[in-house]
DNA sequence: TCCAAACCCTTGGATGTCCTAGTATATTGC
DNA sequence: GCAATATACTAGGACATCCAAGGGTTTGGA
C-alpha cells in the first residue's frame, strides 16, 4: 500500500487501548488486529500469484477442491460446506469458473434439487499449474520459520474448533 | 457456515497436499489457510457486535482512529496509512460515515490537496459505545488463551514487519 | 519564473462476501 | 396420498477492497 510506517501501528492501537483503561482486552485486541493485517497480506501475495491464470483465490480454492475429489465432481453445497462460504459465494464462483470452461455444471443423478461442479480437463490443468506457483511463491516462501508455523497450525486450530467449524 | 463438519478441512488439506509430493510446503499451506479461516470467523464476530450501531468493521476502524487522534481530526492520506488500507477505501468510508453524521470533512488549512476528516460530537460517542462493546464481546471473549495471544502477537508481528508494514 | 513530476482525492469498474427472499425438489408426518 | 417442512440453488441488494484513470494542487528543477 505504500512506505512502511515508522511505528507498528498495531502496537500503538494497543497502547492506546492499554492508555484509556482497556489493559484487560488490549492484548486479545492487538492479536486479532494483527490477524486481521495478517490475512489482507497474505491474501494480496496470493491473488497476485494467481493473476496470470485469470484466478482469484475463491476460483482457486474450488478448483483445488474439485482436483482432490476422485471423480472431479462434487455438489455446490457440500463445496460450501468444505470451503466454509456462503452458498452464494460459490454459485458466484461458478458462474465465472464455467465462463472460462475451467468447470461444468451438472444434474445429480438421483436428487433434483442438486447441482454437480465438475472439473473440466483444462479445469485440472490450471488448477495443477496453479498450484505449483502457489506452492512456490508464496507458501514456500511464507515468512514463517517452521516453530511458527506448527504454533499458528496448533494455535488456530484450537480457535477453529472451539468456534465450531468441525468437531474432529 | 451451518453445522460443524467431522474433520477438520485445512488439516484434510494438509494431508492432500502430502499426498501429492507437495510435502515440504504442506506446513505453512496449512498454516495460510488456517489464517485465512480465522479472520472469516473474527470478522463475523466484529460485524455481529457492530450491527446495532449501523457500523460495519471498516467504518469503526476509522472512527476509532480518529477517536485516537488528539485533535478528533486527520488526513485521508494519513488516516489510509495507518490503516493500511487503500485511499479509495477510506473515500468509500468517509462517505458514509459523512452520510451517518458521525465525520465531517474539512479543508486543511495550508495543502489545498488534502482533506482532514473530523469526528463529530456524536461519532465520538458512537466511537466510545461501540468500542465498549467490542471489547466484552469479542476481544474479552477471544477464546485465545493469554499465552497463545502474546505467540500470535509475536509471529505476526515479526510476519508484518517483514513484509513492510513498518521499520521499527 | 514556469512547466513537469509528484501528490491527494474521487469516480467508475470488477470481484467477493453476506443476507434476504424466491423457486424447485425431497422428505416427513398425518 | 397429500400437505407441511426441509433442503438446494439462484437472483438481487448492500458493502468492502483493489485497480485504473482523471482533475485539482504543490513542489522542485531548468
Amino acid at each position: 500500500m505504500g512506505t512502511p510506517l515508522p511505528r507498528d501501528p498495531i502496537a500503538d492501537a494497543r497502547l492506546n487501548w492499554e492508555r484509556h483503561g482497556w489493559a484487560d482486552v488490549a492484548a486479545p485486541m492487538a492479536a486479532i488486529t494483527a490477524i486481521m493485517r495478517t490475512q489482507q497480506i497474505l491474501l494480496a501475495r496470493i491473488e497476485g500469484a494467481l493473476k496470470p491464470f485469470g484466478l482469484t483465490f475463491a476460483r482457486y480454492e474450488l478448483l483445488a477442491l474439485l482436483s482432490f475429489a476422485r471423480s472431479g465432481a462434487l455438489p455446490m453445497n457440500k463445496a460450501s460446506a468444505l470451503l466454509q462460504v456462503h452458498p452464494t459465494s460459490v454459485t458466484n464462483a461458478v458462474d465465472r469458473l464455467q465462463d472460462a470452461g475451467l468447470v461444468v455444471r451438472s444434474r445429480h443423478p438421483t436428487d433434483g434439487r442438486t447441482t454437480l461442479i465438475e472439473l473440466t480437463a483444462e479445469g485440472r490443468t490450471l488448477a495443477k499449474r496453479a498450484t505449483a506457483v502457489l506452492n512456490s511463491e508464496v507458501f514456500g516462501q511464507s515468512g514463517f520459520d517452521g516453530q511458527d508455523v506448527d504454533q499458528l497450525i496448533r494455535i488456530l486450530g484450537t480457535f477453529r474448533r472451539n468456534a465450531g467449524d468441525f468437531t474432529g
